[in-house]
DNA sequence: GCACAATATTGAACGATGTTCAATACCCTG
DNA sequence: CAGGGTATTGAACATCGTTCAATATTGTGC
């Protein structure tokens, strides 16, 4: 029995945070349980209990530190590259830099998505930390357009894909078609994507105003 | 006990992939169990081991059903939507009505990626089924160039970044900003992209060749 | 028709999971 | 040093995937 006292509620939360982390980097966020994390921290699950409100609880502040672990990392590679030039060397920075934290540290950025959520509410904490994040894409597309809301639209579209991208990185799944390199696919989606979004803007007003082609999509 | 011989086993897959296909569809995958299926059949567990190597096995079988289901859905939206016409109107139909399978049939289409597949080996005949849902996008990708393995080139990256747009529209975790219409979303990836496309093949002969900028990402 | 072999089907068993909560062991106060 | 308050426990329950000896059912040969 641990002694009573030996370590503060906070001091075992992060205890079991670190343990969690190693189990997850080790076996994946499958191989995460309740009993191999109290195992490591030498407690027992009924503590966990006391700490934590469950295992989904658990999982969101490891994914919590996570995207802080992920921001400090982007604003690393951005600060060695360069950050004040054109907006798209530095979506390229940044999509490289998300890719490459994907590479290192697959299990526990794959768990940001594994990890099948409430969608109702995630809490009001995790939401700030997802946006510190997704400021930084925003921040980098900002000389494109005055229009903050416009900003927030491309910056959106544009990670999506980057993560769309990143995901056929990771997950060998789509692989069929000769095995090409992805940051050449980062470049080239980046570059066509900006690219006709310059032409337009030079033109009209945006990349997305102004189509009026007819509805496409509708039910057979 | 189920009368020996009422049914092949062939007719038992069949009705164990109908069972599980229900199951996901009312309570996803997590919700999915050997014990479920079996009870919705008549049968027992014991049963399923002789038809399915293990739930992996299952999984896998219900996934190459859904992949079936997802071109049948894809090609009869291509055909109401008048498949012969440009490219980038192509993409656009396909891109909305992968999105609106996803929407209309999200727990079965989600379990095509939350099921973590051992990146190994997928079977030949699964790769096949995924191989023509892909054959699609670079059909419809064809006519913006000769070189098919460019195409696969593009059509990968395209596909890759509408998928993204997906998740990010199935799951709501990316949700900060104004709630912004997916469909817009769509085609302003898939017009500024292909725009970009273009643009550069007036000139040169890719989007991707001729950048020689230095490289990006390099380690802190 | 009947016994026997062949086999389709079962379900108990095992180890693992998340979660709860009465029981316990410990520390501090008086 | 006695007692109360509480931090910690771990057995219990319901689930899970998976296995395999036991059993029920059928078809065959006589």
């Amino acid at each position: 029995m641990a002694r009573r006292g030996e370590h503060s509620s906070e001091e075992i939360r992060q205890m079991a945070l670190d343990a969690a982390e190693a189990i997850v980097a080790r076996e994946g966020y499958p191989g995460l349980s309740t009993r191999k994390v109290a195992a490591a921290i030498r407690y027992t699950v009924g503590t966990l209990y006391l700490v934590f409100k469950n295992l989904d609880d658990l999982t969101l502040q490891v994914n919590g530190r996570t995207l802080d672990a992920l921001y400090d990392w982007l604003r690393a590679r951005q600060d060695v590259n360069g950050a004040g030039s054109d907006p798209e060397r530095a979506i390229l920075v940044l999509a490289n830099a998300y890719i490459a934290y994907a590479e290192t540290e697959t299990p526990r950025w794959s768990m940001l998505f594994e990890y099948a959520v409430q969608e109702n509410e995630q809490p009001e904490w995790y939401l700030h930390k997802l946006g510190r994040v997704f400021g930084l894409v925003e921040a980098a597309l900002a000389p494109l357009s005055e229009d903050v809301v416009e900003t927030q639209r491309i910056a959106r579209v544009l990670w999506a894909s980057v993560h769309g991208i990143c995901l056929l990185k990771i997950r060998q799944r789509l692989i069929l078609a000769g095995n090409q390199d992805v940051e050449t696919m980062t470049r080239m989606l980046v570059s066509n994507f900006l690219r006709g979004l310059r032409r337009v803007q030079d033109n009209q007003g945006s990349g997305i105003r102004g189509q009026g082609s007819k509805p496409i999509g509708v039910d057979p």
